[in-house]
DNA sequence: TAGATTGTTAATCGATTAACAATC
DNA sequence: TAGATTGTTAATCGATTAACAATC
């Protein structure tokens, strides 16, 4: 009974949007850390600084199975090191990146990814000119050896930045390999089996969200 | 009594993920229209085309007001324009891009944002080799120009891909000089007034739900 | 001690999903 | 006509928010 009870729980979604703000707790955390020495924190002001509720902090940070202290608030360190233990950012999982054009280059060339639990080991593209050479300090191979090293680093997650027209055959290439889960920079909505894991930044979908507050919020002052 | 019930409708709160989803359906739909020839198309069919229920696509289409027709459906090409009015991409609303790197030389360079009701006027920079020239067909402007012409040209929307550092102190030079919402791309949660939208590109909260669902993945399968 | 804050249970809210009569 | 599909109302589900005893 007890057990069960146990398994339930460790099996208990997680909410997505806790997860979503999880990194922004830790960004915000790890800030204070660096500038001022408190030792504590709590719920209410990571709330009034992120303008997120207190409750909402509170029953996100449970998610990490941390224990505050009445009065107090949390463990600066601690809290920090439970979200990293809690979103597995200790074992850094390698990816690769197809498509070096200007998009791919900025990704390439942002190492706070690592920070974040992902590695980007290598870029793959299919220009001549940059083949060979290293981009943000990652070498680009050709993509004809994409499903070989694909295969031979057991790489679990790609990075898709090609231009839309070739976006699902990359895809298929990938997952035909063995890639388990894609990141998804392109305009597309990519067609794969049921057991890989697509995730779609869609610029468009942001965008309109956007121009739908802005139109919102233009109007209210009329 | 019936006046005040129209008035409520309107400021009915619009659901985001509906609006979410309704540059996805656009997308295949305008795909449809322009592969095979059909006049109608079912709530079921593009359920089953894009993995949705069919009661989510219709309660979705049900926002932009189209009446479809039993058995049939939606008339296609009053659809895409239903949605087309709906999300306001008939008129264009100008922005300015400010850090002409990587990533926003990117987004120059996408023409497709216009479709989606985004003109990208001009970009801006500090490197003294970038102002002066074009990138993606939009000139660069030194960055001490942005809010002379954000006033000049009554631009509300700026987007944002400066380096992290630079972020805050650029969105300040943004708000004081008249933009009212601010797509932002950078690394860093901006700090901005109550009445100023920010639309943050949160690449790690998107990672942070990539990470877990493969994890999740990948235990179910051990 | 008094008061702020946690942890936890309950209430509310909004989005998703179901049900079903109307209809072409 | 029969059956698929819409439009609409109701039920369910999950996330947010509230309430409050425990506590440092």
């Amino acid at each position: 009974m007890v057990d069960e009870r146990k398994d339930l729980q460790n099996i208990k979604p997680i909410p997505e949007p806790t997860l979503r703000r999880l990194p922004v707790y830790y960004q915000y955390l790890k800030k204070i850390h660096n500038e001022r020495k408190v030792d504590f924190i709590s719920a209410t002001q990571i709330g009034n600084e992120l303008k997120i509720i207190p409750i909402q902090v509170r029953k996100d940070l449970e998610i990490t199975e941390i224990t505050g202290r009445p009065k107090l608030g949390y463990n600066v360190t601690e809290l920090i090191k439970r979200i990293e233990d809690f979103l597995g950012w200790n074992n850094v999982t390698d990816a690769f990146l197809v498509g070096a054009g200007n998009l791919g280059s900025a990704l390439l060339g942002y190492n706070g990814f690592k920070e974040y639990g992902l590695n980007i080991v290598a870029g793959f593209d299919d220009d001549e000119n940059k083949v060979g050479r290293e981009i943000g300090g990652k070498m680009i191979f050709h993509v004809d050896r994409l499903p070989e090293m694909i295969r031979r680093m057991g790489i679990k997650i790609g990075i898709l930045t090609v231009p839309a027209a070739y976006a699902q055959d990359v895809a298929n290439t990938m997952i035909k390999a063995g890639i388990r889960a894609i990141w998804n920079f392109t305009h597309i909505k990519l067609n794969v089996p049921a057991n890989i894991i697509v995730q779609h930044e869609n610029l468009a979908a942001s965008l309109v969200v956007l121009s739908k507050r802005l139109e919102i919020l233009l109007q209210a002052q009329k």
